[in-house]
RNA sequence: GGUCCGGUAGCUCAGCUGGAUAGAGCAACAGCCUUCUAAGCUGUGGGCCCUGGGUUCGAAUCCCAGCCGGAUCACCA
């Protein structure tokens, strides 16, 4: 039990044995003293004053007397109007910190057999170019909430769901037979999807300067000219060969596809980022049909004259919403419930969970309400995970405008930009660990950044700050860790021992410390709950810079006393423990030598 | 126009299940390396928390209205 919830309960029970007044001790919640005032912890008496019918620092006095009488973690007591601030024995404190130490898995809750099965897709790239900025957002999110819903005690299967048919991999495709003269990846000494990136672009500008001839030469308007246009022609005559199986085009694709697959491998793996089951729209955008059939049969949808298919959402305060075109063919809310249906035959789904961008939320809030429809116990309470657009300081970051930031680029530069800052500050190594040491650096400073902003807000990209070593960033919350990891290795080979005694109690700085430790358990939780890595990103960097200001101020190898030092050893170790965890739960990777 | 989401320091962002004098970082200025890693620490300056109402002991936080910005409302994906 924590200290918050030992206090919320004596709280309670102080309530009910002064006022005769039952208070839930569940909305009693006990706050972290400001740093100006006296106490660790702070209780609000406002909500007593029907129950006492005193004045606030009279009832707090009595709260306060009473807590000291009959809870034993309780020292002394402060009054400053309506707050009751709290001060915890440092003895106390003392425990806490052993029963860390003790906790192997400290902060995060074991998955059993009976945990919830917590289904999160991400990433979602299609086939026709490189991953980009706006990915590197979506997999990076996507990710740490896997790491954060695993920690929390759920089952995960973490899924993508390839976008790999449609018109525009026929251009990519058409391109290359055009103009690629049979160049391969290997060829060309390129990356495949950088490779199939190029001829999708090759494309484009062969498309733009045809129809512009053609309304010259016309005198029509681009739009007009647009339908005219051969080589839009010549693609959709190639999907629909795809859709008819042709075995020409389904070899060229396959082939095309798996090279970009190779590249697409090779960017998750260096972003560090999984997946356990991938999907493929070309496997499952058929199968949706079939549950709308059903929704037909049950009268949840209905048919026009003209055949389509379409469902009544006008009494959820929504639109009526298109399923099968008059042609019977799919749309693309049709092929996510079909996707939908593959999975639930794949896994016992309890909860799923879209990590898509935010032009997508009224797309999923149809999907909910179709799933539900239909029947799927996820449905109504499935999580569209929804993220801002990312914005560069030049303007907007979208694909048309040709300034997209590629995923790979952006992670290059991150890392030699990390590896010409710390050259000559690690000397003492191999250049193999140099190299080691500047990529961790260069991901985490990246990975940090884009983590720490609220999902759900647009945020603006910036190159040169987001590499800034100062501040709030991932290579402060790293120093940190290795400095500690330094510590440890130096008192080792001065055989210091490590560990908290009884005797010893911690001074003001160090409760801090363990107060802030002791609310790992409860962010990670909160993290869970919200969906949100920025709250582990701002524990750790809290944690990292209050440990810093310690650190400054209380030396630990130069300390007389051989417990407080053996205390102040193991305090450092979980802060570094700590901080290794949340890292992992972004998906960071922390670095022992820095 | 309907719906959804944002608006907090010069800049990038926290804080939003209502609590004390609204916090960090960057940028600016002033200090601190004979010291367990100075990628650090300390200090100074910087705010009609978009506006106006309401709810109450108390509002950046909740409710209503408005202003500004973004997204979305296809037989596109």
């Amino acid at each position: 039990m924590s200290i918050e919830q030992i206090l919320s309960q004596a709280t309670a029970q102080a309530v009910a044995e002064l006022y005769g007044v039952e208070f839930p001790a569940d909305k009693i919640n006990p706050q972290t003293t400001r740093k100006e005032f006296e106490g660790n912890l702070t209780i609000m008496v406002f909500p007593f004053l029907k129950a006492s019918h005193k004045a606030p620092e009279a009832t707090a006095q009595e709260i306060g007397d009473y807590l000291v009488a009959h809870c034993e973690a309780v020292e002394k007591y402060n009054v400053i109007k309506g707050f009751l601030n709290i001060t915890i024995s440092p003895a106390f404190w003392a425990g806490v910190l052993n029963q860390i130490c003790a906790t192997p898995d400290y902060g995060f809750t074991p998955v059993t057999d009976e945990s919830d099965l917590v289904m999160i897709e991400y990433s979602s790239p299609n086939t026709n170019k490189p991953l980009h900025l706006g990915h590197v957002r979506n997999n990076l999110l996507g990710y740490s909430l896997a790491q954060i819903m695993k920690a929390c005690g759920h089952k995960v299967v973490k899924t993508n769901i390839v976008n790999d048919r449609g018109i525009h991999i026929c251009k990519s495709m058409l391109a290359w037979l055009k103009w690629g003269n049979g160049i391969t990846p290997e060829k060309a000494g390129k990356k495949g999807d950088h490779l199939i990136g190029d001829f999708y672009v090759l494309f484009d500008k062969h498309y733009k300067a045809e129809i512009k001839e053609i309304a010259a030469r016309e005198g029509i308007t681009e739009e007009e000219a647009e339908k005219k246009s051969a080589l839009m022609g010549e693609a959709r005559e190639m999907l629909k060969k795809w859709e008819d199986n042709d075995p020409e085009v389904r070899r060229l694709w396959a082939m095309m596809n798996e090279w970009v697959y190779a590249g697409f491998d090779e960017t998750y793996k260096r972003m560090g980022v999984d997946f356990d089951k991938i999907y493929y729209e070309s496997n499952t955008y058929l199968e949706g049909k079939e549950k709308v059939e059903e929704g037909l049969e049950k009268g949840v949808f209905y048919r026009k004259d003209d055949g389509s298919v379409w469902a009544d959402l006008t009494a959820d305060g929504l639109d009526h919403k298109l399923l099968l075109r008059s042609d019977g063919t799919s749309v693309y809310i049709t092929q996510d419930i079909g996707t939908a249906k593959l999975r639930y035959q794949d896994y016992p789904i309890d909860k799923m969970i879209y990590v898509v961008g935010n032009e997508q939320n009224y797309h999923f809030q149809v999907l909910s309400l179709l799933l539900d429809k239909l029947g799927f116990k996820w449905g109504k309470d499935l999580i569209h995970f929804s993220y801002g657009m990312v914005e560069l300081p030049c303007g907007k970051m979208k694909s048309r405008e040709g300034t997209v930031v590629d995923a790979d680029d952006l992670m290059d530069k991150m890392v030699t930009d990390a590896a010409a800052m710390s050259s000559d500050r690690l000397t003492e190594m191999s250049a193999e660990e140099r190299d080691k040491v500047a990529e961790i650096i260069g991901m985490g400073a990246l990975k940090y950044f884009i983590l720490k902003v609220d999902p759900r807000k647009n945020m603006l990209f910036n190159p040169e700050e987001s590499i800034d070593f100062n501040g709030n960033t991932g290579p402060f919350v790293q120093y940190t860790y290795a400095r500690i990891r330094s510590l440890q290795r130096k008192a080792q080979e001065a055989g210091m021992e490590i560990g908290v005694c009884d005797n010893v109690v911690p001074n003001d700085k160090e409760v801090a410390l363990i107060q802030r430790l002791a609310d790992f358990p409860s962010t990670v939780a909160e993290a869970g709950r919200s969906y949100s890595p920025a709250q582990i990103v701002n524990y750790v960097y809290d944690l990292a810079k209050e440990y810093n200001q310690y650190y400054h101020d209380c030396p630990i190898l130069k300390e007389g006393n051989k417990e407080a030092c053996a205390m102040r050893l193991a305090l450092s170790g979980v802060v570094a423990d700590v901080i290794a965890r949340g890292f992992s739960l972004l998906g960071i990777e922390v670095p022992e030598r820095m």
